[in-house]
DNA sequence: ACGTTGACGGATT
DNA sequence: TAATCCGCCAACG
């Protein structure tokens, strides 16, 4: 139901999301700040709902710990350990996947029409 | 236009 | 360690 993906916020939001690396992980908290939008791990959810195709198991609570419920929970944590991803008991270890915040951070546009130079 | 919801997070108790 | 509170803000009804 995400008929554009240019809901600015959201844009942003899942373009991060598709920035983890395969094998790392990154938090609600890590994808807002990186997108821009400190402090608003909820909207991240929001945006995560019409994912489609983005590697949505990579995005986990605080803490490396899986919000999502009952089954979706364990499809994600069978997902996210089929990438290699470690545990430690309910949660995953954040120690070593969790995604830098250099590699969430968007890259400069591909193709930018106007100037696209004021890289900083 | 308005109130509620939500795959959150961090601080406080 | 767990329960509660509050801030965040787009989507829904």
């Amino acid at each position: 139901m995400p008929p554009t993906i240019n809901s600015g916020m959201f844009a942003r939001i899942l373009r991060v999301v598709q920035r983890i690396p395969r094998g790392k992980v990154a938090t609600y908290g890590d994808i807002a700040y990186a997108a821009g939008y400190p402090g608003a791990a909820r909207q991240v959810a929001w945006a995560l709902h019409s994912s489609r195709g983005l590697p949505w198991q990579r995005v986990v609570g605080a803490g490396g710990k899986i919000l999502l419920g009952s089954e979706a929970g364990v499809t994600q944590r069978l997902r996210l350990e089929g990438e290699g991803v470690h545990f430690l008991g309910l949660r995953v270890d954040m120690k070593q996947h969790r995604c830098t915040f250099a590699q969430l951070r968007p890259k400069p546009r591909p193709s930018s029409s106007k100037k696209a130079k004021r890289r900083r």
